[in-house]
Formats: structure tokens, C-alpha cells, sequence
DNA sequence: AGCTTATAGTTTGACATCAAACTAAATGCC
DNA sequence: GGCATTTAGTTTGATGTCAAACTATAAGCT
């Protein structure tokens, strides 16, 4: 047993050299779980990348998004917020408080909660991003189309809110 | 400055307690990559409760499934069909292959590389798993409709596959 | 007031992931 | 045949994430 297929190689010409990818996907083609992670982690990569250029993680624009929309903001409401645990939220905040992009104080009325502010290098920083950040929506609208983008948000926002 | 609104603590009543999560999401209510993610996240943490009802990791599912659909598939194949790196992989196929579900033996004609394949175990568990993926789709599906499903897929599918 | 329970944030430990450096085998070129 | 380049897989180090345990404040109850 030696040959082009059977249990052993797969998909290698006659003389042994590895032939294109036509992978067979099963039910993973037409799965919506499958697809909605691979969408996500090509968008995701993409943004990455265009985020490096301007020295920024990719991670922070949510975060200083979120802070500016809503001054004031609590640690907690803000991971909710952002779709993550509280405690993946700290070293985030204490390193955006080191560069001085965010400014943190304990509440007046609960000691126990610090409420969260841009500072003006923040906003300057967060002005900058969102330019970056608009490049790659535009690009992903193209993808979508005019047409089906509202559709397809409304999809999203349904599944992120009802699922069990 | 002391009050209900201004820099400081904010969306409290008046005698302190926080109130709801009226929360502003700014740009972000509408951007695609923000609701991708959020979608994707929702899906995936209810997929990962399932899974551990059957006692199995959620990422094992999509890399049994392509195993068993591509017999003799390679790591570097594999890792790409399913959107990792290789070296993610090195850890799973050797987890896999501990517990007696994947073989996996040099390929004759090329010995860098591995032949991957599932055993009768491999094959049982991958029919448990898919058994409780289904479940998982059924309730997707359910939140999409009948009627926007194949339309949200081919989106998804154009994101994964055209983005830059 | 004093006790119990809930909440805000941090710490810790486990884990998945990527990217870059590395090893071994294969291919291409002369 | 012999050397340079490419490729398959592993190792290593950095990061980001969650969940559970923990500390401190706050709120509720009697």
C-alpha cells in the first residue's frame, strides 16, 4: 500500500508531491458556528494588522470607545459592555492609566468602584484609532454591500443578545 | 461637584445606587468587526457550555470533524483548514492522539510530514460530539430563520475568505 | 448597632493562541 | 552528487482570556 489515496497520503500527485487543497468541509460548510469563528478571526486578523501601524493593541479601541460614550463608567459595567470578564479588564485598565490615556478615581458614593474618564491624550489617541478604525469598517461594508449590512448587524446583534 | 452626572460617578440615583445599563456603544452599535465579535463570543460560550454537558473541549470538534472528512489530512492541512496556526495544533493532536482518537503515522512518501486519521474511538466520540453541535445549530438556526440563514452564511463565508 | 449577604475590583492558575526560532526532511539547481 | 532553499512539525516566549478565590466596601435585615 503505497499509492495516491486509501488510509495512507492523501492528495498526492503520482510522484508524491502534494496537490492543491480542495479540503471537504462535512457539515462545517454550511454550520453556522464554524463560519461565524472564521469571520470573526479574519476580521479580527485584519484589524490587527491595520492597528500595528499605528502602534495601538487592537483590543483598546473598544475599551477607550466605550469609556468616552459613557464618562464615569465603572470597571464592571465596562466589561459587560465590552463582552468580558472583569478580571481581564484590570491589566487593560492599569496599563491605559500608566500611559495616561484614562484617568481612574475611586467613586464618591461607592469606595468600592472606580469610576473611569479619557483624559485629553486619550481622546487624541482614541480620535486616531477610530480613523484607523473606520478605514476597516468601510472595508467590510464593501465586503457586505449597502444592501444587506443592516440585515446582517441585526443578525449579529440578536445572536450576541439571545443565545443560552 | 458631587452630584448624579457630570465627570464623576455616573448613572447613580439620587441616593447613590447605580441604576440599569443604559450603556452608550457610540460608532460601535453599528460597526460590523464589534458585533462579529460580540456574536461570535455569545456563540461560542454557549457552544462550550454544551460541549462540557458530553465532557469534550469545544475546539476539538471542528478538528475531529475534518479528520474524519479528510483522511490522512496533514497537521499543516489541517491547521489551515481550520483557521489556526500549525503550532496550535501540536498540542491537540497530541492530546487526541493520547486518548486513542486520531492515529497518526509518518506519511511514506514524505517523512516530515503526519498522516492523520480517525480510530473506531475517534469515530464514536466525533458522533457524539456532532450530535451535541447539532443541537447547538438547531438553536442558531432558529435565531436567524429559515428564510436569512443561507444569506448570512455566504457573508460570513466572503469575510473569511476575502478580507485583507 | 451588628450580622449576613452581595458587589467592585484584584490575584492567581490554567489554557489557547500566535509568531519567531528551530530541527529534520524534501526539492531544486548546478 | 552536493549545496541552497523550502517545507512539516515542534519548541519557546509573550499575550489575552476565563474562572475561582480573595479583599474591601456596601446594602439589607433584625
Amino acid at each position: 500500500m503505497h499509492g495516491t489515496s486509501g488510509t495512507g497520503g492523501r492528495r498526492r500527485g503520482r510522484n508524491g508531491e502534494a496537490i492543491g487543497l480542495p479540503i471537504n468541509f462535512g457539515p462545517l460548510a454550511y454550520w453556522v458556528g464554524f463560519n461565524l469563528r472564521m469571520a470573526q478571526e479574519a476580521a479580527f486578523q485584519a484589524f490587527s494588522h491595520r492597528s500595528q501601524e499605528i502602534g495601538e493593541s487592537p483590543g483598546r479601541f473598544a475599551t477607550l470607545t466605550l469609556i468616552a460614550r459613557n464618562p464615569g463608567i465603572s470597571q464592571t459595567e465596562l466589561s459587560l459592555a465590552n463582552g468580558r470578564d472583569k478580571s481581564s479588564l484590570t491589566p487593560v485598565v492599569e496599563d491605559l492609566v500608566r500611559r495616561g490615556l484614562v484617568e481612574r478615581r475611586r467613586m464618591d458614593n461607592d469606595r468600592r468602584a472606580y469610576s473611569l474618564n479619557l483624559t485629553p491624550a486619550g481622546k487624541k489617541v482614541l480620535t486616531n484609532m477610530t480613523r484607523c478604525a473606520r478605514r476597516h469598517e468601510r472595508n467590510l461594508d464593501q465586503l457586505i454591500g449597502e444592501r444587506d449590512r443592516k440585515k446582517f448587524i441585526r443578525i449579529l446583534k440578536k445572536i450576541a443578545a439571545e443565545i443560552e
